[in-house]
DNA sequence: CCGCCAAGTTATAGCATATTACATTCGGCC
DNA sequence: GGCCGAATGTAATATGCTATAACTTGGCGG
């Protein structure tokens, strides 16, 4: 699954590797039922280890959960990337906000695991999920397209991000229906990215004119 | 707290009233250290009741949490009648915005309880709790102060809230840094207001000449 | 006045987290 | 090549919480 890595990684222990196969069981039963349901005690058994093996390799639960949200955050990337490059009649932004609406949609307990849950407002801001966050926001600021004027571009992507969370989050509630809102959610957040595609040029250019006037 | 309601408010039994203690008292864990820190076992002995006690008023842990979030969102809901009929030199909508914001962040663990948690998408559409939800979501329709033209206040009101719900959650996960965009979150709160306010002006507008064109 | 029902209690089953003390195996070092 | 220490895993166990079952109490209506 994960390439050779060179933390320690010449296999074949009691297990193999406990820490990766935690991981992976982890997002397995947090994609099937959300991180609620994650359970130590029956990954160890699935895993045919015993219950306090876990904790070999990660303090306790919510480290587990903690390292399973990087991961997914970087696989996430991966996926995003694939997208953001493949040539298509879309714009990289609207292929970016869609298939992050998907995602959380279709995938959101994982999705939860890596917003929703408490996990990132309690590790260090250079924590391995902190880092694979802003990895995948950079990703964002790519698929705008735009020129680096100051922050300008951050901040838009900041926006939209936070539209796409609100949206998804809604939606999963059932808070955010076609009935209320009069169209589809793709409909929305397509109109959400062209919005503020239109304010960043926008911005952009009042940033540049600025600049002239000033030089 | 509560208006003497008609449910069965012949109050003095064992304990007096200890559906809305309970309520009360979760709702205090709550915004003390979030939805995960609710014990029922901690609020029976802190009540004074024996542990068992709240199942006669709530199935389950969940139960409560559900009901907790509901009256939390009735609170929410006066707090904001409160500050959108309030005369003041800003708009309806950019105090109703400022106060979500505020009371997202500085009473997160609430905050978490009524969105972030799982408890919305669990319960049915005409429960206590979605009808609070609506009920708030009804007055942010109203702050729009917009003529009602098709679905078109609902849809921008949707997506308004949802970039409130988006920015709280960035904010509070550390994600949304004011080094990262270039600006405080008030004034990324009130640009997303003004654009947003633009843009459905814009829309009802273009509605109104179809019609007229149509006519 | 009596029986019923709502509200509460005691006792207990069951599950999950996490710790402590002990066993095993890998890998390096002399 | 064999020992030693660290890494890894196991067995046993303490603790805390949810939830249920069976029993008790107190007020209200027929």
């Amino acid at each position: 699954m994960s390439q050779p890595l060179a933390r320690k990684p010449l296999n074949a222990y009691h297990h193999g590797d406990l820490r990766e196969a935690l991981i992976k069981a982890a997002l397995e039963e947090v994609e099937r039922s959300g991180p609620e349901a994650v359970s130590l005690k029956a990954l160890s058994k699935k895993l045919g280890v015993s219950q306090p093996a876990p904790y070999r390799h990660f303090a306790d639960r919510e480290a587990l959960l903690v390292a399973a949200a990087a991961e997914a955050f970087r696989q996430f990337s991966a996926e995003l990337r694939g997208i953001i490059d493949k040539p298509s009649k879309r714009s990289k932004l609207s292929r970016f906000a869609r298939a992050t609406l998907e995602f959380g949609l279709r995938r959101n307990g994982i999705y939860r695991l890596m917003f929703a849950s408490r996990v990132m407002a309690c590790s260090a801001k250079d924590s391995e999920l902190h880092v694979a966050g802003r990895e995948t926001f950079a990703l964002l600021v790519e698929a705008l397209e735009a020129p680096a004027v100051g922050l300008l571009r951050e901040r838009y992507a900041l926006k939209i991000w936070a539209s796409l969370h609100g949206v998804i989050t809604l939606a999963e509630q059932g808070l955010w229906t076609g009935q209320i809102a009069g169209a589809t959610r793709e409909e929305l957040v397509e109109d959400i990215v062209a919005e503020t595609k239109l304010a960043l040029t926008a911005a952009i250019e009042a940033a540049q004119r600025d600049g002239e006037v000033r030089a």
